[in-house]
DNA sequence: AATGTAAGCAACCGCCTATCA
DNA sequence: CTGATAGGCGGTTGCTTACAT
C-alpha cells in the first residue's frame, strides 16, 4: 500500500508556527472543532498540513495544556510509568493531565534519563537498595551525553531494580485515577514520610505480560495487601477485573491491566521485588 | 566579546492501526 | 475481504538558547 503523503503539496508551510497561524487555528477549532484534521487547514485558510495543525493544537494550543516546569511529583510519575510502560509516551501522558506526550518525551530525554543514569552510577550494585539523588542535572554536566550513550537505562533490559525517591504520597497519579472514576482513596497510599520514602520499581519486559502465569505465582508477586485493595476499594463494574486473579492475568495485555498492576504497587506502599516467572 | 558546545524543545517524519467504502 | 484514508504514536531532527572557554 502506498501511503499518500500529506505534506508534500506545494505551498504548504513547514517549520515554526507564527502567532497569526496560532490565532487562526485556535479560533477555527473553537468555532468548528477538529473533526477532520486533513480538511481543517484548507477550511481555516492555513497553509499547513493537517498533521501539523493537529500537532500544534495538541502540543501547544489546547486550552487545557499545563505550562511551566514539571514538578518533582510529575517527574517521579514519569519515571515510574516509564519503568512499567517503556517509551509509551501517550500512555504516560494520560497519567499527567495537561501534559503532552511530546513534552514528556522531551523531559525524559533531557532531564529524567540523566537523573536515572546519575542515580544508577551511584549504585555499585544495581540490585542493592540505595537512595537516589533528587538533584537535577545541570547544563554544566559536560559528561552527560557520553553517559547517555553508554549507559542508557532504557536500553538496558537487565536492570532488575531501580529505586528512587518520591517527593510526595499525594501524587497526581492518584488524583488522576480518582478523576477517571476509579474511586481511589489517597489515604490508602500508605507511604512513609513523603520526604523519605522509597518505592521499588520493577522493570518488566514484554514476556512478562504475555507469558502464562499461574494464580499462585501472581499471588506471590502481588503486594500482600493487594487483595484487600482489590476487593474492598475497586468497584468491579469500573475495573477490568472481577477480583479474580485469573482475570488480572488476562488484563495484563492491555493498558488497563498495566494501570491496575502499577496502581496496586503504588498504593500498597510496599517495596516488593518481582520474581521471575 | 567572540566563539564553540551542549541542552532544551518544537516540529517533522514515517510507520502502524482503526475505520470505512 | 481489500484497499484507501485519517489519526495517532514514537523516533528523530534541527533551530534557539544558555553556558563554558
Amino acid at each position: 500500500m502506498v501511503r499518500a503523503p500529506c505534506c508534500e503539496k506545494k505551498g504548504l508551510k513547514k517549520g515554526p508556527w507564527t502567532s497569526e497561524e496560532d490565532e487562526i487555528l485556535t479560533s477555527y477549532i473553537q468555532k468548528h472543532g477538529h473533526s477532520n484534521w486533513r480538511a481543517l487547514p484548507k477550511d481555516a485558510g492555513l497553509l499547513r498540513c493537517g498533521k501539523s495543525c493537529r500537532l500544534r493544537w495538541i502540543n501547544y494550543l489546547r486550552p487545557d495544556i499545563k505550562r511551566g516546569n514539571f514538578t518533582n511529583e510529575e517527574e517521579d510519575i514519569i519515571i515510574k510509568m516509564h519503568e512499567l510502560l517503556g517509551n509509551r509516551w501517550s500512555a504516560i501522558a494520560a497519567k499527567l493531565p495537561g501534559r503532552t506526550d511530546n513534552e514528556i518525551k522531551n523531559v525524559w530525554h533531557t532531564h529524567l534519563k540523566k537523573r536515572l543514569i546519575k542515580n544508577t552510577n551511584n549504585q555499585p550494585n544495581s540490585n542493592t537498595k540505595k537512595r537516589a539523588s533528587k538533584s537535577k542535572i545541570k547544563r554544566t554536566d559536560s559528561n552527560s551525553s557520553t553517559l547517555i550513550q553508554s549507559q542508557d537505562p532504557s536500553n538496558s533490559p537487565n536492570n532488575n531494580l531501580i529505586e528512587m525517591e518520591t517527593a510526595s504520597s499525594n501524587s497526581n497519579f492518584s488524583s488522576d485515577f480518582s478523576s477517571q472514576g476509579k474511586n481511589i482513596d489517597n489515604s490508602v497510599n500508605n507511604f512513609e514520610d513523603p520526604e523519605d520514602s522509597l518505592v521499588t520499581m520493577l522493570e518488566i519486559d514484554e514476556s512478562f505480560w504475555s507469558e502464562t502465569i499461574t494464580d499462585d505465582e501472581i499471588s506471590s508477586t502481588m503486594p500482600s495487601n493487594s487483595m484487600t485493595i482489590i476487593s474492598n476499594e475497586l468497584p468491579n463494574e469500573q475495573y477490568p477485573i472481577n477480583n479474580s486473579l485469573e482475570n488480572i492475568q488476562k488484563s495484563f495485555d492491555d493498558d488497563d491491566g498495566m494501570d491496575f498492576w502499577y496502581d496496586l504497587f503504588i498504593r500498597s506502599g510496599e517495596t516488593t521485588e518481582l520474581p521471575e516467572f
